[in-house]
RNA sequence: GGGAUCGUAGUUCAGUUGGUUAGAACGCCGGCCUGUCAAGCCGGAGGUCGAGGGUUCGAGUCCCUUCGGUCCCGCCA
């Protein structure tokens, strides 16, 4: 091999006359009889280089074979493109490679699919082929974006006085929240690790020991269903400090953001970052990850039906609507599709009208007097050529039905504009959902999250409307993190452990740890967690998640590549102590 | 757990109402070609129509089951 002296994106006219080595992959063949054509890529860039039966001695048989992804060696001389021959698209361009000598490192096989384009093949094949569509300049960008990410964020931590620290992978399972990933354990056979759905617990034991600031980019894993955002295993940048309240997590971790949106995108983000609380984000926006690109505000018209004689809305608790611009053009076979759309959502229906001379037309409108109607235009805004959407029902159903709906006639229309970035703090979170199946409450955060100082004594008298120290960043519609400020005295935890249904012998087994470990002088604290890979999506501006993690599963949690999960052999699973239940017969 | 959608050559796709020998482009193989850069021109090979079953004189096409990809609801503290 000759070792290379430049890299493929490297050579300028300034090089030319120079001897130089190039290694790299067959990208395109230009084949011309006596002169072939080869551009030659590594991930630095492409460089044409060029064999001539006029000043290569070696075999030209050999010369024509070369096809695309082969490895070689090319020894040459940079040397000026005529004018005519020039290649602005390229780097390069302006030079080549007049190879004098070359080796082929490695053959490559015929490919399974042409690396010019990601659409070439379906991701199904490129997930089996995970190694070639790598080489594609789209993913390298990605994971090149990635690594710049992850080394503004150490960067800037380190500098901000935070100490990295490794948390175990395997751990104890521990009850709420997701599945656990399980790892049986050969020497306690019968007992079982659990991959950590978040170092939560580890962040918070080394807050009582005193390391103040902790940061760690890290691994976590859940064993739920999938999303184009969710993967099995997934990386969080993961952040806990003491003596602090809110605003001290707000301060630091929207100038770590700031950070790496200058680095990497070089776009100032707001300071400081917007905030609402909770309410006020399902109200407004019927999300709590509103996406401010767009406005499109969810209007309440409770007290319009009222008035009306649509006698659907009488009953509902609320009601509430969409204007939407323009949206007189919507065919009656697309608001069929936002039916079902909000149908999805629990929604009954979807009910419409829209803006013509003033007052409103079509769907329910003969339901509303033309005063109503009037009043309902200047009111809500609606001008001409506009639409108005609404869902009557249960609040949330309401909410969630218009929320998703706005994003979704949002990406219809395009209206958020790329390259934008609003970030927003979301606050105020309830401390615990109610479920009704199980008939008890969960932690809408999670178990360790803070009430408000003035919900405490809510705890006793109506949990369900005590609001949480817990908060979430959000940008553009995506949730980039969450965290909250730390229960740190004992009484709360226990009185936290049991309305979420678990017996103080249960919680003393499960993360009596934790809570003997809060009583031996525990700082007050709080935190806050990246989701890594929606972060480095939103910088990427990658629609998908599979396309910043170098080697992803697919949405039924499997490795196409290297074909995990797998069985495992009787031995393996004879030394663990597993037998396997037989599949039921169909 | 549920819904939608896709699966035809190595790859991306077309394939009419169920009807003759399943086509195109790219890739691959062979030939021509000394200035191309998605090189061009000529020729060739290449198919378990995801799998299994059914309806039919006849199925890529219709029906059932099943496997896999993607997207969504539930789920994801």
């Amino acid at each position: 091999m000759y070792k290379r002296t430049h890299t493929c994106g490297e050579l300028r006219k300034s090089h030319v006359g120079e001897t130089v080595n190039l290694n790299g992959w067959v990208n395109t063949v230009r084949l011309h009889g006596q002169i072939v054509f080869v551009d030659l890529r590594d991930r630095y860039g492409k460089t044409q280089i060029v064999f001539n039966t006029d000043s290569f001695s070696g075999d030209f048989e050999a010369v024509k074979k070369l096809s695309m992804e082969d490895v070689l060696s090319v020894q040459g001389i940079v040397r000026d493109r005529a004018e005519s021959a020039i290649n602005l698209n390229m780097d390069t361009g302006k030079i080549e490679v007049l190879v004098t000598d070359y080796l082929m490192l490695n053959e490559a096989a015929p490919l399974p699919f042409v690396l010019s384009d990601r659409e070439n093949a379906e991701e199904n094949i490129r997930l089996k082929y995970r190694y070639l569509e790598l080489r594609m300049e789209e993913l390298q960008r990605n994971i090149l974006i990635r690594h710049d990410t992850y080394q503004a964020t150490r960067h800037y931590l380190s500098d901000n006085d935070f100490v990295e620290v490794e948390t175990p992978v395997l751990m104890k399972s521990t009850p709420e929240g997701a599945r656990d990933y399980l790892v049986p354990s050969r020497i306690h056979q019968g007992n079982f690790y659990a991959l950590p759905q978040s170092p939560q617990i580890y962040k918070q034991i080394l807050m009582i020991s005193g390391y103040d600031r902790y940061f760690q980019i890290v691994k976590c894993f859940r064993d739920e269903d999938l999303r184009a955002d969710r993967q099995p295993e997934f990386t969080q940048i993961d952040l806990e400090m003491s003596f602090v309240d809110e605003e001290d997590i707000f301060t630091t971790m929207s100038g770590l953001t700031r950070h790496i949106f200058k680095t990497i995108r070089n776009v100032d983000l707001p300071d400081p970052f917007p905030r609402l609380t909770y309410m006020e984000a399902m109200d407004t926006y019927g999300s709590d990850k509103p996406d401010l690109r767009y406005e499109m505000t969810l209007k309440d018209v409770k007290e319009f039906s009222d008035k009306s004689e649509f006698n659907a809305f009488k009953s509902a608790k609320t009601v509430k609507g969409l204007v939407v611009e323009g949206g007189a053009k919507y065919s009656r076979k697309i608001i069929d599709e936002f039916t079902d759309f909000v149908k999805k959502y629990e929604a009954k229906g979807l009910a419409w009208m829209k803006g013509e001379n003033g007052v409103l037309t079509g769907g329910i409108s003969k339901f509303f007097h033309e005063d109503l109607q009037k009043s309902m235009c200047k009111k809500l805004g609606i001008k001409d050529g506009d639409a108005l959407l609404m869902v009557g029902d249960e609040r949330m159903t309401v909410l969630s039905a218009l929320g998703a709906l706005r994003v979704e006639i949002a990406r219809m229309e395009n209206l958020a504009e790329e390259g934008v970035f609003l970030p927003l703090w979301v606050t105020e979170f309830p401390m615990f959902e109610y479920d009704r199946e199980a008939d008890r409450y969960f932690a809408m955060h999670h178990p360790f999250t803070a009430p408000r100082k003035e919900d405490v004594e809510k705890l006793d008298s109506d949990p369900s409307i005590a609001l949480s120290r817990g908060y979430d960043l959000t940008m553009n519609g995506l949730e980039i993190a969450g965290g909250s400020i730390r229960i740190h005295a004992p009484e709360v935890q226990k009185k936290v452990f049991s309305l979420l249904g678990l017996s103080y012998d249960d919680a003393k087994e499960k993360f009596g740890f934790l809570v003997e470990a809060l009583t031996y002088g525990s700082p007050p604290h709080g935190g806050i967690a990246f989701g890594f890979d929606r972060l480095v999506m939103l910088l990427a501006g990658a629609e998908n998640i599979r396309d910043v993690i170098a080697f992803p599963k697919t949405t039924s949690a499997t490795s196409l590549m290297d074909e995990s999960p797998s069985s495992v052999s009787r031995e393996q699973l004879k030394e663990l102590g597993i037998q396997l239940r037989k599949k039921p017969n169909n």
